[in-house]
DNA sequence: GTTATTCAAGTTAACGATAACATAGTCCAT
DNA sequence: ATGGACTATGTTATCGTTAACTTGAATAAC
């Protein structure tokens, strides 16, 4: 007979009454604190055990105006660095007695909506936003914000007046990562992965952008690829298709880039797919910049030339400033941090012996 | 001045008596059931809007006695198939119109426990658990359970008279992977990756040890290596380690191994340094086989032969088993699900072209 | 013109826990 | 013996919502 309906779980109450005490009895021997007498802390603990009582965590943090949890959104967990931002946010939380619930949003602005709705109506303590901006979705998160929560951003665009917002410093490492290229060399130097969204927006272009210009090299457009029609349904691992179109048409072009940057390392990997499959080497007659040093980009062949950025950090600032936000209680000016990158040199641009 | 104490936001009944009406009123305003004039609801929509009301999820859940919300566990999210596993989990629930909260617990039972603790506390409606098991965690878990919280455990042990489990078939994984060597001719097949925790739990190497024994291949301890001693930490990336490791390790037997299955792909990925770095050809001079079929498996060099999990499947299947039990209300037995493997042959153990 | 029916509210009592206050006994010091 | 400090409880009110019930019009039906 497995048609048992689920019984109502035990309540404080219950306890107390079988125990023969009163409601408020039981909650100090459960959470310790108060006078309880080591006779009836017992008969308690027995009950509690024998019952198989859980407290209601709902009704708790209702009264006591607090659930000790913070919120995380995150587009796109495939991406390792999602992954590594998730556990350093994490890390830096539970040191502090704080647990973390993550949302993931994919892809649209309702779901990014429904993650900061899903976490709010949990009336979490504060929540870390690292999806990508879009309209809707900063509008939802701008009452959010509006309303008293404490948040922080990562790795995005968004102001508002008690918001703080962390991120890399995409443009220099873009500039950096095309200055690598100049250094070495080439003068035609493609860019893959451009225009999903408000091209203004792409630090990382505008860093190639400037390098280029600050070099005396002219800006030919039709060396800037990506999919400028398709807005924003890009998740994770999907990027390669673009790289490695993007690459196939940057090879086609009558006079090709002898280098090339890409939007992050997914894309890279599907620019050396398609370099492979031309027949082309790597980096003799393309060399190829990625983006964000995934474990991917180590283990690539050849090994990829990548900007890392620091995600660790990243995650424990943005853990440590929200926490300062919450513990506060009060509205505070925004704070906005920018972390250097690192520019880290493989095989894909440079022959090692 | 950014020293202003943070306002309490405001409740129904605040509403209510900006409006002039009962806070039963604004609640119905606020969920559209039951019926309010036209007049009225405008009204009160413009106070709610003035006001920046949010309603009170605690609050709400607390009196609805349900909060639409699963939660689900995982270890070592920095692994690709967690992250498929998670996306495939959360789009099943939205689809049914429940949010997904993931909690991450990379190693302890302390985490574990923590992560159950936190969730439960926020009354989710039910859990899905894919971390590895651990006896303490194990304990917590089956309190959960016997207290009615409806649970599914994906990818590993566990038994309770009303918990399903979901997993791959990765003792036979384990014995297709060995035997698809044993068809190309190897005899000595070594073991990555052994030893974590009781070996008997660790049905990949009892497939190998089956395949071995099903083709008269006698089996030889000195090729199963692994951490014997370090029990449980070893998450993500850094089972590459292992791998590259394990692989010295067989690399310098009197008479090395020929062909190596590996616990997973990272392992595998290790594998595959430690012989480059010996100088030694894959497949030639060895064989390799991953388990899990990565993302990273299709773009090493060589490419990855693998066993490939349904990890897409298995979080659905669990999602709909979980809403399966929620939806009934009832304690049903359990069921317990394996799915098949698919063996994705690649360069690392078959020569193309 | 009386009785149903629908609409538009209001009232009451929880949901389960806890902060704050109240009570009462014991023990010790003055 | 009177007051204060400490211990061990109990009582009350409240956190912010909503289910369930009630009230009172207005409209429709006979």
């Amino acid at each position: 007979m497995s048609q048992n309906i689920r019984r109502k779980p035990a309540t404080l109450s219950d306890v107390a009454a079988k125990v023969g005490v009163a409601p408020m009895t039981v909650s100090r021997v459960i959470n310790g604190n108060g006078y309880v007498s080591e006779e009836t802390r017992e008969k308690v603990l027995e009950a509690v055990k024998k019952m198989n009582y859980r407290r209601n965590g709902l009704a708790r943090n209702l009264k006591r105006q607090r659930t000790d949890t913070v919120g995380l959104v995150i587009g796109d967990i495939s991406n390792p660095f999602s992954t590594e931002l998730a556990n350093a946010v994490r890390e830096t939380l539970s040191f502090k007695g704080y647990n973390l619930f993550i949302c993931i949003s994919e892809q649209s602005a309702k779901e990014d909506i429904s993650a900061f709705d899903s976490l709010v109506d949990h009336n979490i303590d504060g929540v870390i936003v690292a999806t990508r901006s879009n309209e809707e979705g900063d509008e939802r998160l701008n009452e959010i914000a509006d309303s008293g929560v404490p948040v922080v951003v990562v790795g995005r665009d968004f102001k508002h007046e008690s918001v703080d917002s962390i991120s890399a410093d995409n443009f220099n490492g873009g500039f950096e990562a095309t200055q690598h290229l100049i250094d070495l060399g080439h003068r035609r130097i493609g860019f893959i992965g451009a225009g999903f969204e408000n091209r203004s927006r792409l630090k990382r272009l505008q860093g190639y952008l400037s390098a280029l210009t600050t070099h005396g090299i002219e800006i030919d457009e039709r060396l800037i690829t990506g999919r400028r029609g398709s807005s924003n349904e890009t998740p994770g691992y999907s990027t390669e298709a673009i790289g490695y179109e993007g690459m196939k048409r940057l090879l086609s072009l009558p006079s090709r880039p002898t280098a090339v940057f890409a939007r992050n390392d997914f894309t890279a990997l599907g620019a050396i797919s398609a370099v492979k499959e031309a027949g082309l080497l790597i980096p003799q007659d393309i060399a190829i910049v990625g983006f964000d040093d995934t474990p991917l980009a180590l283990h690539t062949t050849p090994s990829l030339t990548t900007v890392r950025q620091p995600m660790k950090l990243q995650g424990q600032l943005a853990a440590e400033m929200l926490l300062r936000r919450i513990d506060s209680g009060t509205v505070m000016a925004p704070e906005a941090r920018t972390l250097e990158c690192e520019l880290i040199i493989r095989e894909s641009t440079v022959i090692r012996d």
